[in-house]
DNA sequence: CCTCAAAATTAAGGTAAATGTAAGCTTAAG
DNA sequence: CTTAAGCTTACATTTACCTTAATTTTGAGG
């Protein structure tokens, strides 16, 4: 079945370009409302940018990267100790390019100048939608939780518990991850292996249960009754009784 | 202000792949799994294509343009005749990009071989968004609902009552989830055992009746004397009561 | 490049929970 | 009353999962 969300209207979302070029601005401007992007604003500096940034507070921005009066990077670093808003990089092709995969863009994407019009709408309705949906960004925080006396930290992939500190390995700390994320939550075998291995699975049945089995023995007391993470049989696994710290 | 929208789950967005190159095939499929599109079927021929897209009903299609029987824009006008399902082309670069610009292709879509997986992904989203609107959520969230002092959630396969908790087993999880889907209405045995096991339905009628028995014992106060989960002499039964959360 | 230990995978036998079956029973409709 | 549809229970079977151990792969250090 759907589910029934609340989103804002494409055209209740407001933009902002920031460019030094009216023309660019004027045509950018022009492709935007023609998609139905109905409140559009632009800068053609940094300054500009950031006082319509302060009134307006836009849900997304098209920005250039080089700026007479500074760097498109800089003003971004600004906007995002404000909000999570999403950013379109604009950048003359070759030139930038570099620079822009070079950084860790996180949710963001960039567009090379020339570009074709629906190239522009189509990005930046992909950029848009991971900011209105509730999925989680890129965190860089990893969680630190509890299952009873366990304590388990996912930044380092450790286990404290009364027995002393283990390490997990890359899959057990995969699975457990995944099983982390949907905690209470059923997870099928299909989800697991697509996150611990990538590729559809062929063989992995077993494989599968091996690394729970030895993931059990790390974060469960007694592992061949186990208490935290449990099989749905036919349906996949759970986590259950995970506090977060 | 903002709108509601209904819109169907990622996962439950159904793809049809029409190629000749399995190796092509298997890509394609590949990175539409890692994007969340559970669902994805392929045909290697337009009788193939056909035959699918009357059973599976797709919510989008990436077709080949040539195809070892046939030409992949005759095949698109036979999808349209039955529904407006978005076509996202695939085609062989400058081979048929010409004809492909030519075309008036409406809401579609094409992309030339060889391509970067992101720009598949881009471009399928964009043509999956006109028919879904702003698509793309990563996450499945399956209901959860309340049946008097009951309460169902279907994310976890958990039955919360008075009693305490229980968790559902994979047949009596599609059953419920069928009934709660047509909530309200009647679903006749042969719906539920399709749901539950599949296509094929032989002897079943006892069977369901056993599951139906062992649900009830979950979801009802009183299972011989149902009160949510209703039998229709001779047509099937319904579910009654629901209240979402 | 080789060595060795840790990690991952494979294989095979075992088990219990989930499922299937059957037979007698109950209820509703005509 | 008769009949057919559905209910219930106990029991048989199956299959999904568990477990252990052997084998292969990986990767760090020499």
């Amino acid at each position: 079945m759907g589910m029934v969300i609340t989103m804002k209207d494409i055209f209740d979302c407001k933009l902002l370009i920031v460019d030094d070029e009216p023309e660019l601005r004027r045509m950018v401007n022009e492709i935007l409302r023609r998609e139905g992007f109905m409140k559009v604003f632009s800068a053609a500096d940094c300054k500009q940018a950031r006082r319509l940034m302060a009134s307006e507070k836009p849900d997304g921005v098209i920005l250039d990267v080089s700026l007479p009066d500074g760097d498109g990077f800089a003003l971004m670093r600004d906007f995002r100790t404000e909000s999570a808003v999403p950013v379109l990089f604009l950048s003359a092709r070759d030139e930038d390019e570099n620079r822009l995969l070079g950084l860790g863009l996180g949710a963001d994407d960039y567009i090379t100048k020339p570009f074709l019009p629906r190239e522009l709408t189509l990005r930046l309705r992909a950029v848009l939608s991971r900011t209105y949906f509730p999925v989680i960004l890129k965190q860089t925080e990893k969680p630190v939780f509890r299952l009873g006396e366990i304590e388990i930290d996912l930044n380092s992939g450790s286990v404290t518990s009364h027995k002393g500190q283990l390490t997990l390995t890359a899959k057990e700390f995969a699975l457990l991850e995944k099983l982390y994320e949907n905690r209470g939550n059923i997870v099928t075998g299909d989800r697991l292996c697509q996150a611990a291995w990538g590729d559809d699975l062929y063989g992995y049945e077993n494989t599968l249960m091996v690394h729970i089995r030895r993931l059990r023995e790390k974060i469960e007391p007694e592992p061949s009754a186990p208490r935290y993470l449990l099989t749905v049989r036919g349906l996949g696994y759970k986590l259950t009784g995970a506090d977060v710290i």
